[in-house]
DNA sequence: GGACGCGGTTTCATAATGCAACTACACAAC
DNA sequence: GTTGTGTAGTTGCATTATGAAACCGCGTCC
C-alpha cells in the first residue's frame, strides 16, 4: 500500500500535511495546547488506542513538533511539551476551528476563544496584504518563484 | 478497524477534521483553489489512485464543500467547483502553507502567496483580539460556554 | 464506426488502525 | 520484601483503508 509520503513535495501545504495531516496528530497537538502533558493525559482525553499514540507521539517528537521533558511534577516519568515549532501551529488549529464554526452545519459552541486580557472572543483570522490592506481568497494568487531567484535570494 | 469519526465531537477542531482531516481531502481543494476542476486534473495533479479519488470526491461533495457543475467548456463532462464552505478554507490551507515555510528544515519556496493587486507576497495571518490588539497563542485561552448562555446568547 | 480520452468501478495485495491482553517500571502500602 | 496500583508502553490479531492495475461504459473525434 505504502502510504505516499509529502516530505518531499514542492508545496508547502503538502508538507504540512505530511508532519500534521493524519486523523490524530492535530487533535494531540491541541491537547498540548490546553496544557496536557502525559501520555495517560492524551489517551484519556482522545480515545485512542495506546499503540497509535505512541507511534504519534514518536512522530511528533522526529518532526520537532513535541519534545521529551524530563519531568515537571515530582515523579521521574517524563513529559510531552511542544517544541517553538510546535506552537507554530496555533494558527492552524484556530483556522480549523473558525471554519467549523462558521460552516458547521450545526456549529457547537462548547467552548469560545477569547482573549485572556478581556475575555472577549477573538475576530477572525485576517490574511492582509504587506501594506496592509485586508484580503480575501480571491484577491491573492500563487506566484511561481523561479529557483535563480529562490537561491540567491535575489 | 473502524476509523474513528468526530462527526459529534463537541472541539470544532475535531468536527474540521472529520471533514477535511485525512490525507487528500486538503489538497484536492488546494488544487480546486488554484483552478482545477476535473477530475483527471486532480488525478493527473496529485498522483493518487482514481479510486481513492472517486471516495474523497464524493465525501467532499456530501459534505458540502464541492459541488457537481454540470459543464463549463463546450464538453458534456461535469466539475467540481468550490462551494461558499469550501472557499472558507482558504484560511486554513494559508496557515499550514505558512507554517511550511516558516518551520520546516528546509523550506521551499517553489511558489510564493501574493496578492493580486501589488503581487507583492502577503503578510503573516494575524489574529486579533475584538479591540484590534495583535494575539498570540499565549495570549489566548479557551472558555468553556456554558450550554445556557449558548442558547440565550446573552 | 473505430480509436481514444474521460470518469469512473472492480479486484486484489498490503499497510494502517483498533482492540485487548501482556510487560516493565516506579512508587506506595503493609 | 512483597503485594498492589498506576503509568507507559509493546505485542498479537482482526478489520479496514489504501494503492496499483485492470476493466468498462460513454462521449468525442476523425
Amino acid at each position: 500500500m505504502k502510504r505516499t509520503s509529502f516530505e518531499q513535495a514542492e508545496c508547502p501545504i503538502a508538507r504540512s500535511l505530511d508532519s500534521i495531516g493524519d486523523w490524530w496528530s492535530l487533535l494531540i497537538i491541541r491537547d498540548a495546547f490546553l496544557g496536557r502533558r502525559r501520555f495517560g493525559e492524551f489517551q484519556k482525553s482522545l480515545g485512542l488506542a495506546k499503540n497509535i499514540l505512541t507511534v504519534r507521539l514518536r512522530a511528533l517528537v522526529d518532526d520537532g513538533i513535541l519534545k521529551n521533558a524530563p519531568a515537571s511534577d515530582g515523579s521521574a516519568y517524563q513529559e510531552y511539551v511542544l517544541t517553538p515549532k510546535g506552537r507554530g501551529i496555533f494558527p492552524i488549529l484556530v483556522a480549523l476551528r473558525q471554519w467549523s464554526e462558521e460552516f458547521s452545519p450545526e456549529p457547537c459552541f462548547a467552548t469560545l476563544l477569547v482573549d485572556r486580557e478581556q475575555g472577549r472572543p477573538v475576530r477572525k483570522l485576517e490574511l492582509r496584504a504587506e501594506d496592509g490592506r485586508l484580503l480575501d481568497g480571491i484577491d491573492t494568487m500563487l506566484q511561481p518563484n523561479p529557483p535563480a531567484k529562490r537561491r540567491r535570494r535575489a
